[in-house]
DNA sequence: TTCCATATTGTTGTTAACAATAATGACCTT
DNA sequence: AAGGTCATTATTGTTAACAACAATATGGAA
């Protein structure tokens, strides 16, 4: 399928993409074991760039895989879940503090602005919360990118996201309290707005703490079935 | 060579290893552009194999890889140095912080144990900073793993000690203020064994904090060319 | 009937040959 | 002489065939 081939990227590139989408949106279910020439017939691909696809999707541990046993995609309990927002909390934390010492004016401009956008996108259209969901991960990408850090950014882009977004898909937008959240938003720019790196940094690792106790809420209500 | 395979280990871990130990020693130097076919030649492999361990490597930021251009090993700046110091302290104040609240007993009476093996080691080859660099990271290994939270563990032990450590090797040994580093140790020990989690976060992060500002000292002193 | 051993089968791991692309050098033009 | 363009070459990306391993099913014995 070459409808769409963007520029010079190499078939494993296209694989790994392919995959990592399909398990985020959940097309792929988590804990199915899957055999390689399956995987191939249904991404158009042979089992060279699979395999090496497959070896970078072990490494950043969405997939587990077996000598001789097959791949299967790795399966996260909610106990897991709740780790990963204890991850999330310091590092984008820390994303925070430094992009408030880093971003440029304009940027922050445009981070305002964007957050303009989402407050009109939820008045209008409540209750679709996929632009919530959008939305949230926008702003929390461009704070990463924002923080000038290079690892940083791509451990939370490159890793944590996509295991957090694996589970927004599945439960429908994580919080369910997108006025509260997009509140909470303009206050971290706020500080950052403001150089202010220290509230930068206690202000998102709040924010994360709230929304992982709001998913933890959910769950033990039996709300959310992991 | 079959003369030390431990158990039934793939070609393309194998591979993996291999290079990423020969990166962190040094072996392949920095920014050095190396083709497939000699890197075949030097580990006994052939392409597949190499390729897939090559695609792990590039995922985990050890490597960069230009479509038809071939790969280098990543050269990090001093000032991405710094950032990695930064991350290591959020993360590691973490993992701290969960190792105190889920360690065994056991754990810690081993972890206490260890640091009065490497007390010894200090005293008696001073100067065989050696020892002191594999004992830190021991002690930051063994923390790590306590904290029962996989993904962080997996972050710290799978991403960012390889990249300290290839430094490390370079640096020999970066602190050279082993006995200062000891004491703190032992004092975050003993936060843990209290249970006191947000005292070992603490401590933790001011421990990882002393490093960077001792290696800043360093470099801004020209005493570390990096 | 249940348990174990064995052979089969289907899968993964590996290898080597093939094709495509980018770097390199020579030649021509200005 | 300097710059650019084109052909060559060497490297990477890809493919398909081969080998090895593990899971499974079948048969027999207790």
């Amino acid at each position: 399928m070459e409808a769409a081939a963007p520029q010079s990227l190499t078939r494993a590139d296209e694989a790994f993409d392919c995959l990592q989408t399909a398990i985020v949106k959940g097309d792929l279910a988590p804990g199915e074991k899957i055999g390689e020439v399956e995987l191939c017939a249904r991404f158009n691909l042979t089992r060279g760039p699979l395999r090496e696809a497959l070896g970078r999707l072990e490494s950043r541990g969405l997939m587990v895989r077996r000598p001789h046993a097959g791949v299967k995609v790795v399966s996260v309990s909610a106990q897991e879940l709740m780790e990963l927002y204890h991850i999330r909390e310091v590092m984008e934390g820390l994303a925070a503090r430094q992009a408030a010492e880093r971003m440029t004016d304009q940027e922050i401009a445009d981070l305002q602005a964007t957050l303009d956008s989402h407050e009109t996108m939820i008045e209008q259209a409540q209750g679709q919360a996929y632009y919530q969901a959008e939305g949230d991960y926008d702003f929390h990408h461009r704070i990463a990118t924002g923080s000038r850090n290079t690892k940083l950014a791509q451990m939370l882009l490159g890793d944590l996201y996509y295991m957090v977004r694996m589970y927004r898909y599945r439960l429908s937008t994580s919080s369910g309290r997108p006025h509260r959240a997009l509140g909470e938003h303009r206050r971290i720019v706020e500080a950052i707005a403001q150089r202010d790196g220290e509230l930068a940094e206690f202000l998102m690792k709040r924010h994360i703490n709230a929304a992982r106790k709001n998913i933890e809420q959910k769950i033990s209500d039996g709300l959310l079935n992991i």
